[in-house]
RNA sequence: GGGCCGUUAGCUCAGUCGGUAGAGCAUUGCACUUUUAAUGCAGUGGUCAUUGGUUCGAAUCCAAUACGGCCCA
């Protein structure tokens, strides 16, 4: 028995002719090897007159998914669609094929994955194309493709079924090769500056390195709770202790808070640390590395995002917390920032609630965060961020109220957050202590104690500076995409209402009745 | 968590004043040996998200729920 998925008749059609696939044969052979992709060979051959591809006859192999077929009686054309781009189109004559395989051709279906040995040859209307003299089928695609002029559109199936998304709309498909580039960039940018790439505990006894309620599970074996990772900052820093002075991880960290255009539950982080080096060096280091970046993949530094260009080929904008409060609020004093009586009434009134605990450092902040950050449209550096609102950062030598620390805002979105780390093992113990009562006061956010992060730094962590940059955001901007979930490939989403995966017993005997996952 | 909007054929979308549903593409059949969203002719395809209510009668009005989108916190 079995229990079907949404069938309907364009999908039961398709089934018939796959049972005469099992009755013919092999249905699923694996024994095809392509030796081009369509791609490839526009780039090489696009070029070439009708004649000269003539007199190449250049044979290929090609194979790929059915997007596109025109039949015409005893001719007919037909496009497939490979990794690369664009398609390549495939023409077919009755007379150049052994007898029955073009009928076997006109009852295929789009998406079927099919493969093409021919000659390539340009057409009447000038289209690079191939001269099929075999073809074959070699998946059968059950499911229905969306309407190929209009492709997929609705938001929900795209990232419910990315598969579908990515076979039908090309946008989608360089979003995700974008994001490979930028990660490989990133990878090598790092490498070839000397630094190790490592690898720490996603599932942590102590979550620690940021503020944010942690995701909880269990190993069963140790009968021990264990948090995903928040971020992988307090394990990078113990390696710079164990001499690793030059490390990165690019990571994916868990975080328990909501859904939105600019969050999603699971991201993707590099953090990278480096010895003998502070804040500032890491502001040029970032400069550096977007720049290269925008150049590597755009040829300009010039990055058009949702409708308004940034050049990253200008030195980017470097102002404190303080001074951006006053530049976007002319009508905050200075003098009125510096005292919590005279701050917490300018929060107030903004509407920002203050709790009894929040010192002016926090009140501050928040005052930035409600004020200045979505305003910080240009790139931009905002350094000097409160000590208290910075519990791993290094006190600034001249106003230990603050610390070495910037973050870096472009389009009004955080992207980056770097300091020069707090490497006083004392100093470190007393911010722990001081999250610790935070969070017995009900901080739900505030950090851990990690005694054994103590305990590394008392071994000596050198003067270090070290940064985070959200990959996520990071690949939004470069690829003007509104929301983080364009740029993930399977974003977080309730699960559907009712989905029942098809099991069908006749095959696996061992297999249980029928699995029906319904959510309530 | 709050507000607004959406959910109709496989896909993209119409659906007027409340009278039991329509197009294009896909698909099926026929024709067609250089097409480009091929073309022509003829068909098939629907639990109008779900549940309940109002009504003689609901895709349409009301409520709740589910899922999604945007904005706010």
């Amino acid at each position: 028995m079995s229990e079907q998925l949404d069938e309907n008749k364009l999908i039961a059609l398709r089934r018939e002719k796959l049972a005469e696939l099992r009755q013919g044969g092999i249905p699923f052979p694996n024994d095809f090897r392509r030796d081009a992709l369509a791609g490839e060979l526009h780039r090489r051959y696009g070029d070439e007159t009708a004649e000269a591809l003539e007199e190449l006859a250049v044979s290929v192999k090609l194979a790929g998914r059915l997007m596109g077929k025109r039949i015409m009686g005893k001719a007919s054309f037909a496009h497939i669609q490979d990794m690369s781009e664009p398609r390549m189109q495939i023409f077919l004559q009755k007379d150049a094929l052994v007898d029955g395989v073009y009928e076997d051709f006109k009852g295929w279906d789009l998406g079927d994955i099919i493969a093409v040995e021919g000659v390539m040859f340009r057409t009447k209307t000038g289209e690079l194309s191939v001269k099929a003299r075999e073809i074959r089928l070699l998946t059968k695609s059950l499911r229905p493709l969306p309407e190929k002029f209009h492709g997929l559109t609705d938001a929900e199936t795209c990232y419910r079924q990315r598969y579908v998304d990515l076979i039908m709309n090309e946008d989608s498909r360089r979003v995700f090769q974008l994001r490979s580039a930028i990660v490989r960039y990133i990878r090598e940018f790092l490498s070839e500056r000397g630094f190790i790439e490592a690898e720490t505990p996603m599932m942590q006894v102590i979550p620690g390195g940021a503020r944010a309620k942690p995701f909880v599970t269990h190993h069963n074996a140790l009968g021990l709770d264990l948090y995903l990772r928040i971020a992988p900052e307090l394990y990078l820093k113990r390696l710079v202790v164990g001499g690793f002075e030059k490390v990165f991880e690019i990571n994916r960290s868990f975080r328990n808070e909501g859904l939105s255009t600019r969050h999603n539950p699971e991201f993707t982080m590099i953090e990278f640390y480096q010895a003998y080096a502070d804040y500032r060096d890491l502001m040029d280091l970032t400069e550096t590395l977007l720049r290269g970046i925008a150049l590597s993949l755009l040829g300009t530094t010039v990055v058009t995002h949702q409708g308004k260009d940034y050049d990253l080929g200008q030195p980017f904008r470097r102002m404190t917390v303080l001074e951006s409060i006053l530049q976007y609020n002319p009508d905050i004093r200075a003098e009125d920032l510096a005292e919590r009586e005279s701050a917490a009434k300018i929060a107030a009134r903004l509407g920002i609630p203050v709790a009894i605990g929040d010192g002016l450092g926090k009140i501050q902040t928040e005052i930035f965060e409600k004020t200045v950050e979505d305003r910080l449209d240009e790139p931009t550096f905002i350094t000097a961020y409160p000590a208290e609102v910075s519990p791993l950062a290094r006190r600034n030598d001249d106003n230990p109220f603050v610390t070495d620390r910037f973050e870096f805002f472009v389009g009004g979105r955080e992207l980056a957050n770097g300091f020069s780390e707090l490497n006083d093992p004392e100093d470190q113990a007393e911010r722990f202590r001081k999250q610790v009562e935070d969070k017995a006061a009900g901080d739900e956010e505030a950090m851990h104690f990690d005694a054994d992060y103590i305990r590394a730094l008392e071994y000596g962590l050198p003067p270090t500076a070290g940064e985070g940059i959200g990959i996520d955001r990071l690949v939004m901007f470069f690829t003007d995409s509104p929301s983080i979930r364009d740029v993930i490939l399977f974003p977080h989403m309730r699960p559907e209402a009712v989905q029942t995966i098809r099991v069908d017993d006749s095959r696996r005997p061992e297999a249980g009745p029928a699995i029906q996952i319904e959510s309530s």
